[in-house]
DNA sequence: GTCTATAGGTGGATAGAC
DNA sequence: GTCTATCCACCTATAGAC
């Protein structure tokens, strides 16, 4: 592996590890072999290689959102994405902590890069197309998408954030996942329309 | 307002404004106004102090969550416990993501104070409490109660983060609550037994 | 591209005077 | 209880040799 990918997943690792208070440049130098002017090789400081974490972190997120495409119906579609969801959330802790759970500031960032905050928009757009669908094909309420994707993201982040901050670590990953299609077994009730009385 | 609570209160506000990365001794004691030693005769250390603000944290939630118990019904007292947790969130949103979004090492923070973990137990078993209270109604789903808690609470806790990162900054208070009273809809569609068909 | 050496800064915490 | 003065650890980042 190159120096460049060690530097990057070594900050992964040591990010989960000692949290963003324990990363620093020197530690990860250490980690990754080398004297911690070598990092500057490879990135132009601090915020410049968080940048790209985050960076690489939606990028790859993107990926495991498209899955859910291959579903046949707008219903099946949806509910793949949040199992893509925590498919990620849970193959990838360290990003998705970056990404969703931790402000700028405790990062020590002054600027979030401009590209992962449109990635972040993105993210959400393709989640009030997965509720459009639905609502056209007539299997979810008609209300404004927006916010019912607003309320699935919350309720699939709330679970993988309560995850991935250890809470609920009496749970084996299968229990988990099972719990994980108990809520997305939830959020299809809580948008189904009123069924004829 | 004696010294001791005025470092406390500067905690909070410093801890909003810096983030956990920026919270330091020093930086506290000048906003208080004092030098940084004068702070070691109020408390043992940093651990200590962060301790306690968690500590206080946990105990002004518990009086929220009591108010929701004036319901009148099974029903009517868990979503009061919904919208107590939102009123604790946007009231508090300092010790909010103090207890509930920041993970220990974050903080620098070698270990929790055992209250806390226990305050943070209790605050499941009374959602836990109110569940059983429906189910025993007939008002929600007979499911396990703890699953269901977990799913009520992941999904109040999601929104409240989502909201006090920043996400939904182009939402003023008014229209959160709003979208608030949605989700506390969309739960209770979610919980609700089958109807007769 | 990596090293040694170093500048310049911030942080937690304590000793001892008042 | 609060101050001044201070210690020591750790941090980001750069200069210049190899």
């Amino acid at each position: 592996m190159e120096t460049r990918e060690r530097i990057l997943h070594e900050s992964r690792e040591l990010l989960r590890e000692k949290g963003s208070a324990g990363f620093s440049m020197r530690g990860l130098a250490e980690r990754v072999g080398v004297t911690p002017t070598a990092l500057y090789r490879h990135f132009e400081d601090r915020d410049a290689l968080l940048a790209t974490l985050l960076d690489e972190g939606f990028s790859n997120f993107s990926s495991y959102l498209l899955r859910a495409l291959s579903g046949k119906t707008p219903l099946e579609r949806l509910r793949r994405s949040g199992i893509a969801y925590f498919d990620f959330a849970l193959e990838h802790p360290r990003d998705y902590a970056l990404m969703f759970m931790t402000p700028c500031a405790d990062l020590g960032l002054q600027t979030v890069s401009e590209s992962a905050k449109a990635r972040m928009d993105g993210t959400f757009v393709f989640l009030v197309d997965r509720i459009k669908e639905c609502i056209a094909a007539g299997v979810c309420i008609a209300y404004e998408p927006r916010a019912l994707a607003l309320h699935v993201w919350a309720t699939v982040h709330g679970l993988a954030s309560i995850r991935l901050n250890g809470q609920l670590a009496e749970l084996d990953e299968r229990a988990f996942r099972e719990h994980v299609a108990f809520t997305l077994d939830r959020i299809e009730a809580s948008l189904a329309p009123a069924r004829a009385s």
